[in-house]
DNA sequence: TCCTAAGCGAGACGGTACGTCTTGTCTTCCA
DNA sequence: TGGAAGACAAGACGTACCGTCTCGCTTAGGA
């Protein structure tokens, strides 16, 4: 059987209807009669498509953005390092630019429970896989992956709240390259004065620097 | 005017009623009929006391939570270094142990986005404090101290988070041990061979002990 | 659009449970809730049709009552005079009879001031109206016909309280010849012996006859 | 014991408070709250001195306005007419002259049920005892004289109902003689040219005019 | 080109929770 | 001891959403 074109207009107006709203109130405030109302639809029809409510709405539409996401940053290539080519949490911190409101309102601190736990299942497991790919062959890490993954995407996740909270003018690039240094080298890059623990760090950006 | 006793009754027992009701069902499926039920209280002495419903005493229970915490993890003395002493994540991770399942309901995946706010300000406001006191006098960070304070927060959280969530054999002090690694050397400390880094803490350490 | 059979059962049933609860407990003591349990109808329901609550529902099942009344009485003939046929106050009577329960709680001690006023206002435009019809061609009422209106629902309303509340055994036909005479000829009529008074009514009805 | 003057003081104040709620706002709208307010006592005081609430405080106020009016109408002679001296009604329809408001808010529309039973009870008895002092010793109503009662209550106080509700420049006077006149003779006194029946009244006024 | 199953608008309905309001009781403290 | 202050239980209020449902209208896509 043909699928009706009109199933796709309806959850389009939908897909659209809530992201205005998000915007303008928040998702917490958002009823579905709200998006229903924006998108000229009667209210039984959003259950037609989304029997769960609003929050299956928005996971749908996650889903799509993180499968955006991911392919932006791509497979990189076996034995590549983490300092090689654009750095993965530029990517996050770019998407996050452009999407601020959305960001803001989806995963900060209205944002909602359910929602986030999807979110940090794909990203740890995508975070988990980029480090994998790091790793050179043989190489037993001491701690375990996950552990990791959480803690590299708490950390993004934290700091990119707090960098679209205060609309002050970091710049993506500057917040990924800080990023990428403060996992890589930790606390003491920063405290400290130049080390061997920096030169080694110089060795390997001089050699993606040519 | 002295304080009635009955007023520290009533907010005692429905911090405790929501305690229990947390455990059961979770925050966001409890309803303020359900704390006044458990209390056995009329549900209008609720409104008495928190007029912005549950949000507002999980909140103050939250603050006072912290402040516990705050408290146990104490004044680091001027120039003592994060490694010394009892490491401040252990606390926290200790604290989460014994307190899991308030911690999986509340911080983690089905965690309260309003709540989630006062925490992070909170939590984060005290970590920056906390590297404040740690920072050699002179030493200007080169990176904003909010964004390593959110950093920090962001990772022991999704961290603690993900701890919980799978009851794995990994003690409170091993998590610490490795946390503390992580923000200090970054990730090359556990993918890389023992180099001098290590060495230059120990260093570090010396040199300030003089 | 056709109408809603659903819209018309619900509103029957909500009607209904009123006249029960009233001869159960008076109007007063009835709370929303009680309606609409009796009905098997939901809260919300109620509001759906009665915005302003049971206070909205009575009004409109009591202005439906009197129309009946109304219809019973009829129109009468141009010309026509107020001792001809069935006087109205006997149909006044007869209904009260009928439907003492109800009038006791509704019109009676413990009836409901908003909805008394109502009651008021179409019962006297109703009595204004056939006393417009009584009066010969040209002649004019040397007072305001509110003010008789005003004073023949009065007393006629007390009148039937008082009997409804004495359960003596004066019939409906009985109450309504003595207060067609009082409202017709006075206090004299009845403390006074037969006089040219009444003469002049047989004089008068003749007259009209022409 | 002596008398404590605090409490009569404190119902005074409770009183003079809940006179300037009735006329502000009506009674219904009135809650104890409001009247404490305004009396500045504390509310679990009023129930000390009125254990079933406003309605008790009202009564109390009411009853005493009875008597009040009670005792300027005075005890008529033996055999005096209704006619002669000051008409009863004429002490009603002043008393509400000038006490609109109030009146207004209690005996009219908005007035309270509960009141309105004690209030009819009173002023029926009394016009009872009128009545019977008009009737000529011997002689027999036709009539149960409590129907008279209650009808001439009943219209007495729907006229001065609308007389209040219409603030149109009919004095006390002129209503109080309409009403007279319509109690005695009927409506045919009102919409007949002149005749025997009129004759009759005429010479019984000519004789009071003197 | 028709017709038929679907998508859809409209809105009634039962339900649940909300936050507010008022009531009447009770307890504690003050003058 | 009378009153002020106010905590408390109880319970109704009117509102807001929810998710389900039924009813017709409209329309797309297969006949």
């Amino acid at each position: 059987m043909k699928i009706d074109r009109r199933v796709q207009r309806t959850r389009q107006l939908l897909r659209a209807a809530l992201i205005e709203l998000i915007l303008e109130k928040g998702y917490q405030a958002i009823t579905v009669q709200d998006i229903t109302d924006r998108a000229n639809l009667g209210r039984a029809t959003f259950y037609l498509h989304y029997p769960n409510g609003k929050d299956e709405l928005l996971l749908k539409m996650m889903e799509e953005t993180m499968q955006d996401i991911i392919q932006q940053i791509g497979q990189p290539a076996a034995g590549e390092l983490m300092t090689d080519g654009v750095p993965p949490s530029l990517v996050a911190f770019q998407h996050a630019q452009e999407n601020a409101a959305f960001y803001r309102a989806v995963v900060g601190a209205d944002g909602l429970a359910g929602v986030m736990h999807g979110y940090r299942q794909s990203t740890t497991a995508q975070i988990k896989q980029q480090i994998e790919s790091w790793l050179p062959p043989g190489v037993q890490p001491t701690v375990p992956l996950d552990f990791i993954a959480h803690f590299i995407f708490g950390a993004l996740n934290a700091v990119i709240v707090w960098w679209l909270e205060n609309e002050n003018a970091i710049s993506a690039e500057e917040m990924a390259q800080r990023f990428q240094k403060l996992i890589r080298d930790g606390i003491n890059g920063f405290t400290q004065p130049q080390t061997d623990a920096r030169r080694l760090d110089r060795g390997r950006e001089e050699q993606h620097r040519d």
